[in-house]
DNA sequence: ATTTACTATACTAAATTAGTATACATTTTT
DNA sequence: AAAAATGTATACTAATTTAGTATAGTAAAT
């Protein structure tokens, strides 16, 4: 019932990016420093970002990562979904072939208003919020950002 | 992201025994059988229920296992608790020891209200509910069970 | 006593997750 | 054009967790 690092890892890097939204592309090599991850699992973590396009890429010497998108568009409902093998709490909600009692199984419906609860609340927050709510003030329409 | 096994079992164990509650004890054999699991794994998980109170059993012939509690007070909630390890989506929620950058986490909050918003969920569904709500109709307060 | 049931714990196998390793491709600067 | 710095892709391995089995009992009703 728990997040995978690559949900976590993921959100840590957006975050990062977000903060240096002005500084240009930042190196693979910085990101892993700061956020004590290592390099190539950073990197295949940056890829998946890419392919979803929140992240975008600048190669050659003085290139790096930078978000794709505005922090304030990116939620973390779309990063777990996009790390998270299985986004449902049980598998037989999305596909029901998975369990031969589907059918006529009296939890099923509950397990599945509780992910749509839990997906709500996530979709609900961006990084912006994030970063805002630092210092416990929600500023999530700031324009710095 | 997804409950485990013991979670599941022991949801539908409940759902089992709430449905029978007339008749006396059910033998783990007949649980086992008609929830397709295994009887050595079945055993181990009406141990954990029987120590939360849950679920009590009568020992020796025509013996069994039966409800300790009221279907209506049996939420999934607990039983979520029960069984999974961890009950956060982020060990660091309940235990900011486990990551060294727990305390300028800016995302830290975020899983945890996003854990809240879940259990609360989870905490407002009762094994009667579960059984009422067969046939979209909501019979939670049936006298019968 | 015997049968039928529950209890406890150790162990093993399967699956998943996390992280490494290898090899290669692209782009800017010199 | 070459070199240096960076990103890309995939295969593999190690660690952890989950699921399930095996063994050896104990308790109670008939």
């Amino acid at each position: 019932m728990k997040l995978s690092t690559k949900t976590r890892y993921g959100t840590r890097i957006l975050i990062e990016l977000a903060l240096q939204l002005n500084q240009g592309a930042i190196q693979v090599s910085k990101i892993s420093s700061n956020q004590k991850i290592p390099v190539k699992y950073l990197e295949q973590i940056l890829r998946t970002l890419k392919k979803a396009g929140i992240v975008k890429s600048v190669r050659g010497p003085k290139g790096g990562h930078l978000l794709a998108k505005d922090p304030g568009e990116i939620y973390l409902g779309q990063i777990v979904r996009l790390f998270e093998g299985q986004t449902d709490l049980v598998a037989c909600v999305s596909s029901p072939e998975k369990c031969e009692m589907a059918a006529d199984c009296l939890v099923r419906d509950a397990w599945h208003d509780a992910t749509s609860v839990l997906y709500e609340k996530l979709d609900g927050i961006s990084i912006a919020d994030l970063i805002n709510n630092n210092g416990s003030n929600n500023l999530a329409g700031c324009a710095s950002l």
